[in-house]
DNA sequence: CTTTCTTGTGCAATCGTTTTCGGAATCAGG
DNA sequence: CCTGATTCCGAAAACGATTGCACAAGAAAG
């Protein structure tokens, strides 16, 4: 189990094991025939950088870490992929960690990713004490905050995030103009900033417009199908006189489906039915939920470009606040309803 | 940015680096109170240990890699989820790489993985060509293969995997004691060793019993919802003579019970429906689906539990095929028939 | 035929730990 | 008071790379 190390590989080419390292980093002067030679005898021998040893002399790992809250949630899976995607491209792998808030999970987290000297780190933060964890840790290692997130102006941190206001202010916007006029909002209005905003602007949107909203919510649970699924019974238990359900995420949206399933309410012609994500399951040929993309890929982007930044530059820079505006995806689970 | 030390530890408190590290790390004869004054100024300073440099002298990572096929696929991300969680217990971290096999991307992870020297690797593999590859890679770092694998005995390799076969039997066996005569199977056939396996179980037994099978397959796709609801829709106007189908993966499964639903085919009534592998999403209200569950949590223990074995016994100890029996797990998407 | 650049290479220090070996101090037993 | 164990701690050598600096050889210029 022994590995060839940049000796091995000097000794055998009859150089020194400087020259070696800069045949396999191409960097500096290099007899372009030694430097052929000697990548031949490293392909032969098998030879494989020590990526610990390199990165503890050259201070940089190449890695960034990621924390989400929940990898089995298509979401933040979908996000993942995406992330990992581009900074691929960049020349950067990324390593995953997967931990909810609570019990110091995510502090265990950061410490774990500092001590590998990861180059950057994105926090997917679902929570809305991040903020004061997350500026401690951005002293040490740049960071950006994916998501949204309460701000103190005394501790700046990057953040990109969907702008959730803004996204509930289309639902309420597109529904209304649908001509629905009485409408539920399924999902939390507390406990998650994201759920707040996204919340806030739908609410603010409808008054403006005169739309009449109830809402439905589960202060305990989180954004699941179960979730929306226990919200939906009850509602059409209790009795139903909305004409539209905007359902704050995705996944609630499929638990609101498999209830109206269940009570024969078929979507879109009793009950319209508005997502918020796009996760992928949205597409399924009998699902079809008219949704809210939030344009993940551009997020990806936008929070790798900025944590590239910081990393390269950690000194200068104003820290960032990017909304991303999401976009309203028409599939089938709306419909037009005459007034 | 510039990190502490155990340096700067050292000269804070007054003692030589060894023995700071020998207080981090409780080895080896240290004064109690040397030990506590020490931890107390690391604590003070905010001192975190450089695992890059420890790992390269240790010779340790604590790291394992594992690499799966696709991280936004229910299955892996709770099977990964559930090897995470043993892991952490046992006191190791686990690298998580998302890769489809082709273009080499596996053979780069590997390299990724082994150029971190993480302690041990576990493969899930989907191709039936794994082997050679892993069994190569087996000779520089410890390795098990999770998922079923077509094995050449001259080149042993550690496995752990469920018994698709027993399954593909016990499936065959469940929807003829239900009363079924004539029923669909649904998914590959060729492609992966697992459908491979799973199809000749369910065929075998079917064929003792004189079930009569049907198969339906797309044979270049792969076990997702989509494939599942296009190989349904098909059937479903070709005209469905069975009374029961045998999804052989869960999303399979799911894929049919959408198409079902837009022909307006009743399940369990019109037609039975048997999964494979207990997703989370299976046990949703509406799906309710009856499957055979994976067990993935007893999978995720016995492959981390090989793993260690010849991470700290490298050289001795037989390889290992460990098949893991799948179980019959009843909800209602399956009826009795009566003859 | 010197001088001055290039070009290519090697030496040695460094990164932040662990670990082996040995030595000082303390202590108990004679 | 001497001796041998026991406890605790430090010096120094790894671990496997990168990188700043020096320097040799050959080419170009005078």
């Amino acid at each position: 189990m022994a590995h060839v190390t940049i000796n091995d590989i000097a000794r055998l080419a009859g150089v020194s094991y400087t020259t070696v390292s800069r045949a396999l980093n191409n960097t500096s002067e290099i007899n372009s025939d030694t430097r052929a030679r000697i990548l031949a005898i490293c392909r032969q021998e098998g030879y494989r950088a020590n990526l610990l040893a390199r990165s503890l002399s050259s201070h940089r790992t190449n890695l960034i870490g990621l924390i989400i809250p929940d990898i089995a949630s298509p979401f933040f899976s979908e996000l993942y992929l995406n992330i990992e995607t581009y900074a691929l491209d960049l020349g950067y792998q990324v390593m995953l960690c997967n931990g909810q808030p609570g019990d110091g999970k995510i502090e265990e987290l950061f410490e774990f990713l500092i001590g590998h000297r990861v180059d950057g780190i994105i926090l997917f933060s679902s929570i809305n004490n991040a903020h004061d964890l997350f500026y401690k840790y951005s002293q040490t290692v740049p960071t950006v905050l994916l998501g949204d997130c309460v701000t103190h102006a005394a501790n700046p941190v990057n953040i990109v995030s969907v702008d959730n206001e803004l996204g509930g202010r289309m639902a309420a916007e597109y529904l209304y103009h649908l001509g629905h006029r009485k409408v539920l909002y399924a999902g939390l209005r507390l406990g998650s900033i994201i759920h707040v905003r996204r919340y806030r602007g739908f609410a603010d949107k409808a008054q403006d417009l005169g739309l009449q909203v109830r809402v439905i919510e589960n202060p305990g649970s989180s954004s699941t199908i179960e979730s929306g699924y226990q919200l939906a019974k009850q509602v059409f238990l209790e009795g139903l006189e909305e004409t539209a359900v905007f359902a704050a995420a995705d996944a609630i949206a499929m638990g609101v489906m498999q209830s109206a399933d269940e009570f024969g309410i078929v979507i879109p012609d009793q009950l319209s039915l508005l997502g918020f994500d796009n996760i992928s399951y949205s597409a399924l040929p009998n699902i079809r939920l008219t949704t809210l993309d939030q344009q993940k890929k551009q997020q990806a982007k936008a929070t790798m470009d900025l944590l590239l930044e910081r990393i390269h530059h950690p000194d200068q820079g104003e820290f960032t606040r990017q909304l991303i505006s999401p976009v309203l995806l028409e599939r089938s689970s709306c419909r037009k309803i005459s007034l």
